[in-house]
DNA sequence: TTCAAAGGTGTACGGCGTACACCAGGAGGA
DNA sequence: TCCTCCTGGTGTACGCCGTACACCTTTGAA
């Protein structure tokens, strides 16, 4: 034996070593062998630890979510809500990957649940019915884990794939085919090569959606 | 040669397999190699008609979309907005592989192109100017597709896989671990076995950001 | 009549997740 | 002390996947 008797693997370890490989190497460079030699470990050994790859994937995101941090619900539940969630975004924005691999999650791991539960009761704790809050959450959808729901990145540029920018006959032609997105991509000056605000859009939309509720919660709403 | 001519494989005929495919066993039953049998060819000859599986796959949405079908601008723009996004929720709904799909698109066909500029004309038509429209269609995000945005599906059932339901120490601790999800769950009546209305909560999200936006507009809101 | 293009074929490669049988070594009971 | 069982790492193998590349057939225009 070359070797002294290596750190036995265990399951927290895989899933570090798992999500530093997809923060360094993006998450498609994460394979159960990729991971395992990684690991100094041949990739069956990690199967004893992860029931198949959607457990590590589970188990990469819920490391994530761990690191969501905590509130401070001395500031009500408005303030409190809206840190929460930048919270969120902040260090969604130190793994790139999770957005996606998140959109694909559907098991409720306990991770989800607890971060579900803390939210839930920023909300409750200051006055919402149980109704509201279930309600609220909803409309706020995948905004909680802190990214904006939206396909095909940014709509308001016309330099899609599909439109070459750099031939003026095919970019007028576009212009025509899309009107409201030129005019749209004009006053953003997305032409002149300004990319659009990301962090911008999910505050506003996310204020948008909290003054809603405040209204609504004054209003006394209930589905009823 | 036992076989007349057989109809000769087109990109659209590809595509319209793909998705019969998609829509009758699942998104995950269409492999390059199965969608070639489908169609009596072999694998490799779908390369002729599509580059690659990722361009199958953006054919397939784009088909999809196109049966979004068209709004009736006479509405006026508030109407005529929910009205067309609750019509490609309706499509959705008889492609319900095609959600996860959007999510994971990235390149904006003619046809995403073409159905987010009609969505912006709506608006637009109505009066809201090209920065409000741009913001707006931002904080729509995934719902102008036609669902919304929520990770771990329905959050608000205390009976995630991690919890077994049957078991009542274990639902009682859960109930413990999980206060605020319990109330929400206890409000909705989730317990009882009636699950959360889906359609409910999409159309409660879209209402309040379309009484938002129309707020913001009335105000003559402008991002400067 | 010729010939180039378009479109279908066959083979092969390297990757993936994971089933299954196996084995090393340490802990615990006799 | 010996035996046994359990935990965790190993090796091999299977069947799937996407797709590169060279090939052949058909077809329609010149």
């Amino acid at each position: 034996m070359v070797e002294a008797r290596r750190t036995p693997l265990t399951r927290l370890r895989a899933l570090a070593a798992a999500v530093a490989m997809a923060d360094a190497d993006g998450i498609e460079a994460v394979s159960m062998r990729s991971l395992a030699s990684a690991l100094g470990v041949v990739p069956m050994a990690l199967y004893k630890h992860v029931s198949n790859k959607e457990d590590l994937l589970d188990g990469m995101v819920g490391l994530v979510i761990r690191g969501y941090g905590r509130p401070a619900p001395e500031l009500g539940w408005r303030a409190a809500v809206r840190a929460q969630v930048l919270s969120a975004r902040a260090t969604l924005a130190r793994h790139p990957w999770a957005r996606a691999v998140i959109e694909t999650r559907s098991t409720r791991t306990p991770e989800v649940l607890s971060y579900l539960d803390t939210l839930s009761g920023l909300f409750m704790s200051g006055g919402f019915s149980a109704d509201l809050t279930h309600h609220v959450m909803h409309a706020l959808g995948h905004r909680v884990w802190g990214f904006s729901p939206e396909g095909f990145q940014d709509p308001n540029v016309v330099s899609p794939s599909s439109v070459d920018q750099t031939d003026p006959a095919h970019l007028a032609e576009a212009r025509r085919t899309y009107p409201h997105i030129a005019a749209i991509a004009d006053a953003s000056g997305a032409l002149s090569g300004r990319t659009c605000d990301e962090d911008f859009e999910f505050a506003f939309a996310l204020d948008l959606l909290l003054e809603a509720f405040d209204r609504l919660h004054r209003a006394g709403w209930s589905s009823a």
